[in-house]
DNA sequence: TTAAGTTTGTGCTTGTAAATACAAGCTCAT
DNA sequence: ATGAGCTTGTATTTACAAGCACAAACTTAA
């Protein structure tokens, strides 16, 4: 199993794997298996084992999972054993929202540096981050201080520029919020988050005699 | 095609299209070539031919689409021809910033009132958004006033409580931020974002010189 | 009217992930 | 040490979505 490309859907499920070991070693508990992994992350077993199984075999066979072992591995995995540092552009609603989201510590995330464009916001301190002028971007390079994911919560129309000079500024991954779908050079990975589609979206879902509208087209 | 289930990867791409379009006829053209409109979606024209046909034969040999058509056609399947009246439960880093999101309204989507267990939170407004104490969330019910959809940004302990009330009152769609999966009747629609989660899968991505740490396990 | 040029709609192929079933491997009690 | 009872790892099947190619249908110009 170990040389075969491995899904990004289970990487997808990997942090969630992650987030549960973490919970699990704090109690006593040093093995678990798939069935009882199975309530706790609702992911049938058997996806579970399957997931696992492309880092190699990591259980035991009639005991479960070594816990302390799963943490270790997909920590390193998906790079998750060192404090990784995160660039943030724009903050305005959403982005001034994220540093003080605790959620990214339990992961180990940590944003060290806020940028805008807007002169009434540079100098501010959301959290301890401080928000600095968007013109003095390139330091994230010169500094070099390992910071290699960038967050961007700007407008859409300015997004594009944005991606481009964290890309010049040695950036490899972008979360981008913007509702635009961004231009980059292949070593280059993003991912999107476009909250106000996924809204959108599940209005399909809904009972159509809810939102009742008669129309042909 | 009529008949056929509708992929979801499809209805994932139908709000971009509809957005398109929107911003199309405001221009003065009246037809549009899945070809150009590739250009602007970023989809591949055959997708987009494949994806609009499940609604029917919307387009014209020769010609193209119909914007006009199209946008009516793609406005009725997602429910966006009249406004959607969407309610929020936790006003907290992230809630606040929902309702200043102006990303919303561009879908015709219109958070009408807020929820919060906070009472030093209770009564204030949030861009026009009145916030209510939680113990009211049956109000929504009781009014009858049209709201389906509730928003989740409470954290991950409150939330599956917070779930089943909003079920309680009437929500038959919830978009969900905290991490983790809601137990919910299959009548309700549950689409989640975990955005640190996001962050945490994108650090995979990244090359492994970057983050450099031997270990096996 | 006809032929050249466009553009859609869809059948077919390929790729990817979920679901299933079960053999292989480990533990523990006797 | 042996067999009953678990639990993993994976081969196979099933389901779904992307990618492709091209006939059908329309437009326009002569």
């Amino acid at each position: 199993m170990r040389h075969h490309k491995i899904p990004d859907e289970t990487i997808r499920r990997l942090p969630l794997y992650w987030r549960a070991f973490q919970k699990i070693s704090q109690n006593e508990k040093t093995h678990i298996s798939s069935q009882s992994l199975e309530s706790i992350v609702n992911i049938n077993h058997w996806q579970i084992r399957k997931d696992l199984s492309y880092f190699g075999a990591l259980g035991i066979r009639g005991t479960g999972y070594d816990v302390k072992r799963l943490t270790k591995a997909t920590s390193h995995i998906l790079k998750l054993n060192k404090t990784q540092k995160v660039v943030l552009v724009g903050v305005g609603n959403l982005g001034t929202a994220l540093p003080r989201y605790n959620a990214f510590e339990s992961y180990g995330l940590n944003i060290i540096v806020a940028f805008d464009s807007n002169s009434k916001k540079i100098g501010k301190k959301i959290n301890n981050v401080t928000v600095k002028n968007i013109s003095a971007l390139h330091e994230v390079k010169s500094k070099n201080n390992g910071i290699h994911i960038g967050i961007i919560a700007v407008p859409a129309t300015a997004a594009q520029d944005i991606a481009d000079k964290l890309i010049d500024a040695g950036i490899y991954g972008i979360l981008n919020f913007a509702p635009i779908k961004l231009t980059v050079p292949k070593k280059v990975t993003v991912i999107n988050i476009d909250i106000a589609l996924e809204l959108a979206r599940l209005l399909y879902y809904m009972p159509a005699k809810l939102t009742k509208n008669k129309l042909r087209f």
